[in-house]
RNA sequence: CGGGGCGUGGCGCAGCCUGGUAGCGCGCACCGUUCGGGUCGGUGAGGUCCCCGGUUCAAAUCCGGGCGCCCCGACCA
């Protein structure tokens, strides 16, 4: 029973002014959520149907996994948060605060601490096992630069379950269920997606997977090629050929004057960017000071650099290339004599190349990976436009991501006891995976990727009303009470109907309907009542449908029969 | 945290430089008008000009401090 003379669905003719996403100008001007403070926002009636009804997609998959639903508190105690370790890891971003006794409290980010508290205490038998545990709760982080409306906000609501296996093989399996659930949820929500392989992060982990939903907006950016898809922060591709000169006998001083930048020794040089090698420095935890080497036209990425070298490898300073290795800006992997490991990275290929001589004011040319220097090689460099994966060129998109699912091993059954007994009564550590998903990020995912001129085109089984109503013309006239009595038949069906009965002018009812963006919209006015047949139009492509005669039997059916049909 | 920008009725903005009784559009209320793409006309309500302090006869406006918000970047198990 929704009038909208009666609901508050505040529209509005102008976003906000400092509003740029998209998906951020159109949920406030559709009147579905409203701003509080920094990240932090109160959906509206309307908007929270949409979120109510993602949720309820991804309950009902999750819950077909066998997954149980629960609700674990956002308030915790901080002790907890440092028998993980992660009172640190989180740091900043964890809000933190005190209870009237001073008792030191957080407000939970995420809750795989919690969760491995009850299942340390309850679970003793490996016949306890396995076991699927999700809530559908709200998180708190204390976000740097919330962004894009509810696109990054510093308390929003997900569903995180946590898998408890055994073994490896029973983590395995979990996983994989939770992975095809999420693909039932993004594709029953009707979004695009990529599902991407990602980053374990500096926790460690055993693999991860992202759920990636393109579009402008996105914080993220997925490298794609046919039958591949990654986060760019993994991702590996072959590069494009370096364009280098002809090969020389042994590697040859050039004199490079003040000449530090590839740029400017390419010049100089005449030769391309590819035909370089630069030396990035790096200072690694186990292994000290490291030579990396790659193409002068190849970007070092630091996430790929960190899995390779240890998550704590950062650029060496200065000071410590002046005295370790040579006067910064001439630096390079030739004559020295395996002082420092030199890391080449797997962009670059056989030939010759010009790199810094370790003197200043001077470079080599013709120099060659192994003959002139050795090497231990490894993939550190980011992937780019025009790469290819298999011999199919690699395309970047940015891209919201809306779920991730994580092997997270015995990282938590550990520092928190989570054993079981086996069959031969000796106690093991759980194996464990966690798995999120924002709804919030799904609506506003939802919103970037259909959205047009008009407004809002929800794809059918996320809008927030099934129906939209709209009745042109005055009250008490017979095309009212024509709208008004379909309105009363279609609340015995199954549809959400959502009936402007306000007494307003057919332009702003049919501004607003296209701004909020359910995926029909039924008109009755005066035209329906002459040609006997009342106007369906779906919102996606603003398509007409075959109309609906006044006089139909069954509107209920009719109404259903033509929802099925759109997206 | 670094850089940039902005705080004036519900929304979008002007006024600030050059101090002098706070304005426009939309929205809202009422009356009339109109009714298949934000009709038109009239009347009206609504503002601590982000906050505190200072200068001045007088501060939205000038000065100092603070707070908040947005955008870019860093950050984002």
């Amino acid at each position: 029973m929704t009038r909208l003379s009666q609901y508050l669905l505040p529209t509005e003719k102008e976003p906000p002014a400092d509003a740029e996403a998209v998906s951020h100008r159109l949920m406030v001007r559709a009147g579905l959520i409203r701003q509080v403070a920094a990240g932090l926002w109160s959906w509206l009636p309307a908007g929270w149907r949409v979120h109510r009804r993602i949720e309820q997609i991804v309950r009902e998959e999750i819950d077909a996994i066998g997954g149980q639903e629960m609700l674990m508190p956002v308030l915790q105690p901080a002790d907890l948060w440092r028998r993980t370790g992660r009172y640190e890891v989180f740091g900043e971003n964890l809000f933190k605060l005190e209870d009237r006794r001073g008792a030191e409290l957080v407000l939970a980010p995420t809750h795989e601490e919690v969760v491995t508290l009850h299942v340390a205490q309850a679970v003793r038998s490996y016949r306890d096992l396995p076991l699927i545990l999700y809530h559908i709760q709200i998180k708190e982080r204390d976000e740097a630069r919330p962004r894009a409306g509810v696109l990054r906000t510093r308390e929003f609501v997900m569903k995180d379950s946590y898998s408890f296996d055994r073994d490896a093989e029973g983590l395995d399996a979990s996983y994989r269920r939770h992975a095809d659930a999420y693909d039932r949820i993004l594709q029953r929500c009707g979004l695009i997606y990529y599902r991407v392989s990602a980053d374990v992060g500096a926790m460690g982990g055993l693999g991860a997977d992202e759920f990636m939903a393109p579009c402008a907006a996105g914080e993220n950016e997925v490298a794609l090629a046919p039958g591949y898809a990654a986060n760019v922060e993994v991702a590996s591709a072959e590069p494009q050929p370096a364009q280098l000169g002809a090969p020389l006998a042994a590697p040859e001083e050039i004199s490079t004057p003040g000449l530090t930048t590839v740029m400017q020794v390419s010049d100089a040089v005449g030769v391309a960017p590819s035909a370089l090698l630069k030396a990035y420095p790096v200072i690694a935890a186990e292994r000290g000071l490291v030579l990396v080497v790659l193409r002068g036209d190849h970007r070092v990425n630091e996430i790929k650099l960190a899995n390779a070298l240890g998550q704590n490898a950062r650029p060496a300073d200065e000071e410590e290339v002046a005295s370790q290795i040579g006067p910064p800006g001439f630096i390079g992997p030739v004559g020295l004599d395996g002082r420092l490991p030199i890391v080449l990275d797997a962009g670059v290929g056989e030939g010759g190349y010009v790199t810094g001589a370790n003197r200043p004011d001077a470079h080599l040319r013709g120099v060659q990976p192994g003959r002139d220097f050795p090497f231990e090689r490894l993939d550190v460099r980011r992937v780019e436009v025009g790469d290819t994966v298999a011999g199919q060129p690699l395309r970047i998109e940015p891209a919201i991501e809306v779920g991730n699912i994580f092997k997270l091993g015995t990282r938590y059954s550990v520092p928190l006891d989570a054993t079981y007994l086996d069959e031969q009564g000796s106690e093991q550590h759980i194996w464990m995976g966690s798995y999120g998903i924002g709804p919030a990020r799904i609506a506003a995912a939802a919103v970037e990727q259909f959205a047009d001129e008009q407004g809002i085109s929800w794809p059918r089984a996320i809008a927030p009303f099934d129906v939209h109503l709209v009745v042109v013309g005055r009250p008490d006239t017979p095309e009212w009470e024509t709208a008004e009595a379909l309105y009363e038949r279609l609340l015995d069906g199954d549809l959400q109907v959502l009936y402007d009965d306000r007494d307003a002018g057919p332009g702003q009812k049919f501004a607003d309907a296209d701004l909020l963006g359910c995926p029909l919209r039924l008109t009755v006015g005066r035209r329906a009542l002459e040609s006997g047949e009342i106007e369906v139009q779906a919102r996606r492509e603003r398509r007409l449908l075959e109309g609906i005669p006044v006089d139909e039997p069954d509107p209920v059916a009719a109404v259903a029969e033509r929802w099925q049909s759109v997206p």
